[in-house]
RNA sequence: CCAAUCUGUUAAAAGAC
């Protein structure tokens, strides 16, 4: 009962939602744990259909319980059903706080992060953090400064998402001075700098930055080849991902493929954006969805292969829209 | 503390300017 949860959490993560709902069914005991769990794999696939009828299938539901539906309606954009739930719950927790105020600032309702903020009993790490975002996303880079300047106890996580505010914002210098003052830095700060580096136009540091960071996870990869493919440079964006490819640690994804395949449409080479795109499935096992579809009938149309972009789009897994 | 919240990478088009 207790590794239940942890399972079906892993499986979750891998977008495995059938294997997760397997765990739990061959479960011998059903807690609330496993149960919140299982809501958890189908919110975070972004089934709220299933997350529904699992909900309402439990036989007991706690504060994490409702946080999870909650959160399960803010990844829908259902944000109206997501603030009525929450204003249902029994308790709220600090986290159900936090999931209320991030949604508003995902949505960009500066008031509504701003109300919410003013009407939490306490404010933790993730509150301040969010509530600078909150401020960064629409622009108010000062404010999000006063926010950072004025958190009690700051985290990476805070440093972080400064460090993309300034450079989004176009303030490299601010970007590196904060990385620069970190005493630890993880994967997440280096590829943050290598993006603030990109956005500035400095490729070379960019690369430098990619090239010396201790640990590389699939962000960082795509983040480079990304920022490769955005400043027509597609022969290196494509020829890092074949490094990624081959690469012992990580495995290229969902986002490189797609950014990868822009590249390919830049050049014009049609013949490596099929091996791209026919190795997604089967070497790397991935699932092409609309958007590949859609940049590989982008490139084949921009090759005048329209009747290869046709049958492409009449062999789509999903209907067109 | 068996589950929930904050930070980095995402094509094209449209719209706005």
């Amino acid at each position: 009962v207790v590794t239940a949860g942890t399972t079906m959490l892993a499986y979750a993560r891998g977008g495995l939602v059938n294997d997760a709902k397997r765990v739990f069914d061959c479960s011998p005991h059903q807690s609330v744990v496993s149960w919140t769990s299982m809501l958890d794999a189908y919110a975070q696939c972004g089934d709220l259909l299933q997350a529904c009828g699992c909900f309402r299938k439990m036989p007991h539901w706690n504060v994490v319980t409702f946080t999870v539906l909650v959160q399960a309606y803010v990844r829908a954009g259902e944000t109206g059903s997501a603030v009525g739930w929450f204003e249902f719950m029994p308790q709220r927790s600090s986290v159900s706080w936090n999931t209320i105020l991030a949604m508003h600032a995902q949505n960009g309702n500066l008031n509504m992060a701003k109300r919410t903020f003013e009407k939490m009993a306490c404010w933790d790490s993730v509150a301040w953090n969010t509530m600078a975002l909150a401020f960064a996303l629409r622009g108010f880079i000062r404010e999000a400064t006063a926010i950072f300047q004025a958190m009690p106890e700051p985290s990476l996580v805070s440093s972080n998402l400064m460090i993309a505010a300034y450079a989004q914002n176009g303030h490299l210098q601010k970007a590196c001075s904060v990385f620069e003052a970190l005493e630890q830095r993880d994967t997440v700060s280096w590829t943050s700098m290598v993006a603030a580096f990109a956005q500035a136009g400095e490729m070379a540091r960019a690369k430098e930055m990619f090239q010396v960071m201790p640990r590389k996870d699939i962000w960082s990869w795509n983040s480079i080849i990304s920022a490769f493919a955005k400043s027509g440079h597609d022969r290196q964006a494509i020829e890092t991902f074949h490094e990624l490819s081959s690469d012992g640690q990580c495995r290229p994804d969902e986002v490189s493929f797609l950014v990868v395949l822009t590249a390919c449409s830049h050049v014009g080479c049609m013949k490596e954006a099929w091996s791209c795109f026919n190795s997604m499935e089967v070497d790397h096992g991935l699932k092409p969805i609309k958007e590949h579809y859609c940049c590989m009938v982008d490139i084949l149309s921009r090759a005048g292969q329209l009747s290869r972009a046709e049958e492409l789009l009449d062999n789509m897994p999903f209907l067109p829209d």
